[in-house]
Formats: structure tokens, C-alpha cells, sequence
DNA sequence: TATAAAAGTAGACAGTGTTAATTTAATAGT
DNA sequence: ACTATTAAATTAACACTGTCTACTTTTATA
């Protein structure tokens, strides 16, 4: 027999050091159209065809620089949450971070979330779990105001994180891709938004919308 | 003298053309991704450089096809609305085409919206008028429903527009995207959010909101 | 030390955006 | 009718890309 390679730590060091090269080519370069393995692989030092050995190709490259995106909001998400804080204010706080991560990095933003899902994308349990724990973060956010008290349990705290997230996610994707054009700003439009968002979960009682079978969505009010 | 070449009609008839092959490369293959000026010119039936002359580069073809792509989303917006139909249900009947063309057509979605501006965006009026015009539609439906008195006037036509704006193409893109992992779908939080929409235009007071001088947004109950 | 497997390199190919040189074609003036 | 002019279209070329294949280097172990 002769070595076995890397070990698997080492496979992983080395794998970490491509994606290092990759974010570094994205944001000092123009974007995600400036990352190729030749430009990468300049950065990491060494020949354009080595990258090959850690990622099948290059829709697997960008699936694990959205992953680290993810985790990157999910981190940012996380390290506003105060425990000791008043609980009350909490999730307009995480709100405004993801606001702030998205206003504050666009390409990374824009790297996790305007990119359609490559059918690699679509397979890989990297981004999957990526996602998943950035949604989770808000989650645990509205479990816990409902745990306090502070947050009404009418809408339960999966769903609420979802609204959270289409909202969060509009208002940060609108003005990240520019298309604030009609005279009204991000500065404007997220307090309304963070209300909205308080409003209807004490507003909206769960389990009372019917979708026709037409295929139109309907909301009765309750 | 010479001939002066194409008449301007003839010109844009042209550009069309090469749209409408755009449009088809688009579609048919592989998304953007297919949209080279190799394909595109194969399907219109001339070279490869022919395009040139009526795109400076592949910047403005795209960008043209974004502003189409507004326009597809403007139609399907104004042909939702019936002006004899209830007046009570129509902001709800023109979110659910904004969502029902975002879910029937996700490539063309994702060409609107998924796309970061490049700097030709950034100063196309082609595509800018698209924009506004496509957000207008939804300012007037708003407008009218709070003419008719069914919408409250507590939050400013514009305003609400922009929010309905990001409500939808939240939930329309995070679909599209594929990020729905968590167990719920788009049929599950059409309607919630649809509701959410009606609250907050409701439950808003104007004017309330304040952003701190820490560049946090925050929201001061009414 | 010899060897076998892994890691890394270099070459090649098809495809891309873009520019420049060239050809085609149609018209205006003579 | 013929030529000059000029827009339109084509072709060739360049640098770049992703990816595959063949090759060389490295290195832990038998």
C-alpha cells in the first residue's frame, strides 16, 4: 500500500483555502463573474486545474461560497441577539441585522440569494443545511418572544420566520438589485416593514386561509 | 449622398427581432446562461457580430431583456384587474398574478429580478421606465382601492406599493430560488401574506417611523 | 529504497465576448 | 449606366473561460 492522501482534515484545510481564494476574487474583482479557476487559483497559488481535485466543478465552487454566505447572515443574525436584552425588541433587532449584513455586503448577499438553484445546488446538503440554520436563527428568535410572552402564538414561529424572511429578504433584495426608483428608500421602507411584520403576527390568526382549487390564493379574514 | 440605412422603425424592428430570439434561446435552452450572441444570432439567422450593431454588448442585450421581462410583469398585473369587479378583492387579486406569473414563468422571473444592475442598468431608461411602469400598476390599483374607500389612506399609495412590491417579490423569489427547505410553501404563505398586506395598510399610521442616527431602523408602535 | 496512490501541472478543445478588417449591397449624384 | 459613398453584415482573430486528458511530482508506507 502505499499513502492514502490527505487526511480528511487536510482535504478540508485545503477546500477552505479555495473558498478563501474564491470570496477574495468575488468581492476585490467584479463579482461572481470574475471568479473562475484560473483566477482563483492564481489567489490560492497554484495551477488552474488543481481546484478540480476539492470541487467537481464550478457549480459546486459557487454552492459552497452561497453556503458560506449563509452562514455568514446566520452568523450575522445570531450575534445580534442579546439574551439579556429586552426581549421585546428582539426581533426588530435581528431585523435590522439582516438589513444591515445585506446593506452592508451586496455581493454577498446577492451571492446567496439571486442565484437560481443549480440542479448541483439542488442536491447538495452543504447549502441545504446552510440555509436551513440561517432560517432556523430567526426561528429560535420568534419561539422565544412567544416564550416570553412578548410575540402572540397565534401564528406559530415556522411560519412567522418565513414571513420574516419574505419580508426581510424583499425589502434587502429590492435594494440590493436597485430597484428602488419611484422615490422611496430602504431608510423608509424597513421600519414600516418591521411593523407590518410585528402586526401581522398579532393580527393574523393561523389555520383560517383556504387555497381554491383554481389555484389562486385567497386570505379570509379572521 | 448614400443611403442613410434603416429607418428608425426599421431599427427597432430589428432590435425586436433579436429580442424575440433572445427571448427564445432563453427559454428553450439553458436560461441565461445559453444567451450568447452566438446562439442568439443562430436563431435569428445571421452572424454572430451582426447584433452589434444594434446592442453595444452583451450588457445592453441583457438589459433589454430585462425591461421585456418588466413589461410581461406590468401585463399580467393590469390584465388581473377587472375595473367592474369588486373593488374589495382586487388588491388581492393582483397579488395573486404577481404571484401565478412568477410561479408560471420562474425563468423569467428570476431575468427581472435575480439579476444584480451592471452599470448599464444602472443607466438604462429603457429599463428604468419598465421598472417604474410595472411598480405604477400596482401604486394604481392601491390608489383606486383607497378611492373607493375599501383601502384605508393611513399609509400613502406609493408607500403601500413598495411594501406590496416586496412582500411579493419576496415570496415569488424565495420560491423561485428554491428556498422554501423548512415546510411551508408558497401555497401555504400566498394567502398569509396576502392578509399581512391588508393589516398593515389597516394598522399603519403614517409618518410614525424615525431611523436613529446609528443607521438602525426601528419601528415605533402607533 | 521501491512503489503505488494522491496531488498537482500543462496541454488541448470547444465555447465565449469583443474588436477590427473585410465584404456586400443599396442608393445618391453625375 | 456608372461610380462613390455608406450602412449592414460577415469573417478572422484575440484573450478568456470550463473542463477533460495525459503527464509529472510528491510522499507515506510496504
Amino acid at each position: 500500500m502505499a499513502r492514502t492522501g490527505y487526511t480528511e482534515a487536510e482535504r478540508r484545510a485545503k477546500r477552505e483555502e479555495f473558498l478563501d481564494a474564491a470570496v477574495q476574487v468575488f468581492e476585490n474583482d467584479g463579482g461572481i463573474d470574475a471568479v473562475s479557476f484560473r483566477n482563483v487559483a492564481a489567489v490560492a497559488g497554484c495551477s488552474y486545474s488543481a481546484p478540480y481535485r476539492y470541487f467537481s466543478g464550478k457549480e459546486e465552487l459557487i454552492c459552497a461560497m452561497r453556503a458560506r454566505a449563509y452562514r455568514w447572515l446566520e452568523k450575522a443574525l445570531r450575534d445580534a441577539i442579546d439574551p439579556n436584552g429586552d426581549p421585546r425588541s428582539q426581533l426588530e433587532t435581528v431585523a435590522n441585522a439582516y438589513i444591515q449584513a445585506g446593506l452592508q455586503r451586496p455581493g454577498m448577499y446577492a451571492l446567496m440569494l439571486f442565484q437560481k438553484d443549480s440542479e448541483f445546488a439542488h442536491r447538495s446538503i452543504e447549502l441545504k443545511a446552510s440555509r436551513h440554520d440561517s432560517l432556523q436563527a430567526c426561528v429560535e428568535v420568534i419561539a422565544a418572544g412567544q416564550a416570553s410572552g412578548f410575540l402572540p402564538k397565534t401564528t406559530d414561529a415556522l411560519t412567522a420566520a418565513h414571513m420574516f424572511w419574505i419580508g426581510a429578504h424583499g425589502l434587502v433584495s429590492l435594494q440590493v438589485g436597485g430597484q428602488f426608483v419611484m422615490g422611496r428608500s430602504v431608510e423608509q421602507l424597513a421600519p414600516i416593514l418591521i411593523q407590518w411584520l410585528e402586526t401581522g403576527l398579532e393580527n393574523h390568526s393561523g389555520g383560517k386561509f383556504e387555497e381554491s382549487s383554481a389555484g389562486k390564493f385567497s386570505a379570509r379574514k379572521s
